[in-house]
DNA sequence: CCCCCCCC
């Protein structure tokens, strides 16, 4: 019986560089493995064993592909025609690259007993023996290439000749190599060319450090199969800076790739692209290569994210704030940031920051309706936005939301009250806290402490549902400045009168503010924390001068009441954590800035989430 | 070859 698979054709991806043109290979797959290294944006990535009946090879399945292996249509003994792919060496095991595929019919048995073709090299574990018959493979880097390239002419991009024809270069100076899909590079090539539309760039920032100063800018390329990040140094900024506008497409070629520095950004892609001198990139007008794409999350749904997520958001400005500065802690550089007020149909406003120059330059008194990719999602005062980096905002874009937010804005919401996102659920309760506002994230006493909340140079945010266990009394308050415009600093008993220091004068007699320490705990630990003066007095049901008052009167009960009254109190406290040094070792102070009822509902909800982690 | 994504 003929086998339907296409013979010979791992030997030719496998030792030859001109995989020839045209050729759509039908091979059975044996296996599908998931990576355990999964992008930035957390999407999966699939690697299959191919077999040609004779040989097997690896393959890596795009990600826009993934559903095929996730609804099962891809998987072991299944037939595949690659109906689009690019062949790649890396580290010199050959990989073919899965960019289009179809299922064809079969009756699920495996065809033949097919070898691994990379046993000879020693790179594989496998344990079959050695194929004699395959020549030793091309060892340079970059071998690759010339197959994927010629695989690719006739493929990527798919329509006929479409891609190709459009992808004629204006200039034709150098050998650019071939056009490839920005999910084919790799380090291990060289000559490859991508068409691709910028969709953020960033602006040129200068350094300086050890080795001298510079300058670099960034920006990143979408094409249908993925997105790249690129780099650019000091002449390269010169070259490109301008050339390249964010939304337009260009050719680029001849740059390097190296491996993506992943804490540097959120683009889906193991590679980076850095530019160098050699490097070519021409204008296209291919207006084929995909937009943005925009996955809006609602104002009033934002609740609905954890902290620190990346999100779409668009809404009509409502407000610019001032420009202002901020002082970086951790850096003690300052920055310049600009609050913004976003609202939609939602009837929900949140502030958007923005920092840097984007901060300087902002400008829009007319309420425009503005797009952002990919911003963060911040937990201040209920929810918040925050530019990222590789944040993108577009300014009244013509996409339908845009225009209906413009429409709804101009017939209606112009004079519309919105609700805007607020810690306020706290001290409410329960059923009268306020839509959409969420608090910070829930944390158990164990998880602050496992997580070492508080340990880093940045001050961290959470709530915590526990019970008061102790509340110290012999310290409870300071003695505070009885000024009436509320300075509040601690003043000294001169004997003759209060003095405070910063208000130059002294009282009669001080105002005491609470400064409660008190041990609490929840089913994972306990932890000391301290209350100031507004929450404490709620806690404890008396102010700290009147309750000061009960002490020097010597009213012990009536004194001794407040605090056993406050003990065994159960609420949902909103902590801070934060670094500082107690006898030059570093430890964490937890203060707590508000309390309310416990919320029961987020708190199962919280537990809910938890439990569904294991059970996966 | 940079790189902090900040602050209340």
């Amino acid at each position: 019986m003929a086998s339907p698979l296409t013979a010979g054709f791992c030997e030719l991806v496998f030792n030859s560089n001109e995989a020839p043109e045209g050729v759509v290979p039908v091979l059975q797959v044996l296996s599908v493995k998931k990576i355990n290294a999964p992008g930035a944006s957390g999407t999966d990535r699939y690697r299959l064993i191919l077999s040609d009946g004779k040989y097997f090879i690896q393959g890596m399945i795009a990600t826009q592909l993934n559903h095929h292996v996730e609804n099962k249509e891809v998987d072991k003994h299944v037939l595949i025609k690659l109906v689009n792919y690019v062949t790649n060496a890396v580290q010199g095991r050959k990989l073919v690259i899965i960019l289009n595929l179809e299922i064809v019919p079969w009756n699920g048995e495996k065809i033949g007993s097919p070898q691994n073709l990379e046993q000879q090299q020693g790179t594989s574990g496998g344990a079959s023996p050695a194929v004699a018959a395959a020549p030793a493979p091309k060892q340079e880097p970059g071998a690759g290439a010339g197959a994927g390239g010629a695989a690719n002419r006739g493929q990527f991009g798919g329509k006929g000749g479409g891609a190709a024809a459009k992808g004629g270069r204006a200039g034709g100076k150098q050998d650019v190599g071939p056009l490839y899909p920005i999910e084919g590079l790799s380090p291990y090539q060289n000559k490859w060319t991508i068409k691709a539309r910028v969709t953020q760039k960033s602006d040129i920032k200068h350094y300086s450090n050890q080795r001298g100063e510079g300058k670099l800018f960034s920006c990143t390329f979408m094409d249908e199969t993925g997105e790249i990040r690129a780099t650019g140094f000091n002449e390269t900024v010169d070259n490109f800076y301008n050339l390249l506008e964010e939304g337009k497409v260009f050719f680029v070629s001849r740059a390097r790739i190296n491996i993506a520095k992943k804490q540097f950004s959120n683009v889906n892609n193991e590679y980076e692209i850095m530019f160098e001198n050699q490097t070519e990139i021409e204008p296209c007008d291919d207006e084929s290569v995909p937009q943005v794409k925009y996955n809006f999350k609602g104002i009033g749904d934002l609740g609905e994210l954890q902290k620190d997520e990346l999100c779409d958001v668009i809404g009509v400005v409502k407000e610019v704030h001032e420009l202002g500065s901020v002082t970086s802690k951790a850096t003690n550089k300052p920055f310049a940031k600009r609050d913004i007020q976003l609202v939609d149909q939602s009837g929900q406003a949140v502030r958007l920051t923005l920092w840097g120059k984007q901060a300087e330059t902002f400008s829009a008194d007319d309420q425009p309706v503005i797009a952002f990719k990919g911003v963060k999602v911040g937990d201040f005062g209920g929810r918040s936005l925050s530019m990222f980096s590789s944040a993108t905002m577009s300014v009244d874009p013509d996409i339908p939301e845009a225009h209906s937010l413009r429409g709804w804005f101009d017939a209606e919401g112009r004079n519309k009250q919105f609700t805007a996102y607020t810690n306020s659920s706290v001290n409410s309760g329960g059923a009268g806290a306020a839509q959409g506002a969420r608090p910070a994230e829930i944390k158990t006493i164990g998880q602050a402490k496992d997580e070492q909340l508080g340990m880093s140079d940045k001050t961290d945010y959470f709530t915590t549902a526990a019970t008061i266990a102790f509340v110290k009394q012999e310290t409870f308050s300071y003695p505070a400045c009885a000024n009436p415009d509320g300075c509040n600093k601690k003043v000294v008993d001169e004997g003759s009168g209060w003095r405070c220091e910063k208000c130059d004068r002294s009282w009669d007699a001080p105002i005491h503010r609470y400064i409660l320490s008190m041990n609490v705990m929840d089913h994972t630990g306990q932890f000391w924390i301290t209350a100031f003066n507004d929450t404490a007095e709620q806690l404890m049901e008396i102010s700290a001068n009147d309750l000061m008052k009960l002490k020097e009167e010597g009213n012990d009960n009536a004194f001794g009441s407040y605090f056993q009254k406050a003990t065994g109190k159960t609420y949902s406290f909103q902590m801070m954590a934060k670094q500082d040094s107690f006898n030059d070792q570093p430890r964490v102070r937890y203060q707590c800035r508000r309390v309310a009822a416990p919320d029961y509902a987020a708190e199962s909800a919280h537990l809910t989430q938890l439990i569904s982690q294991i059970s996966v």
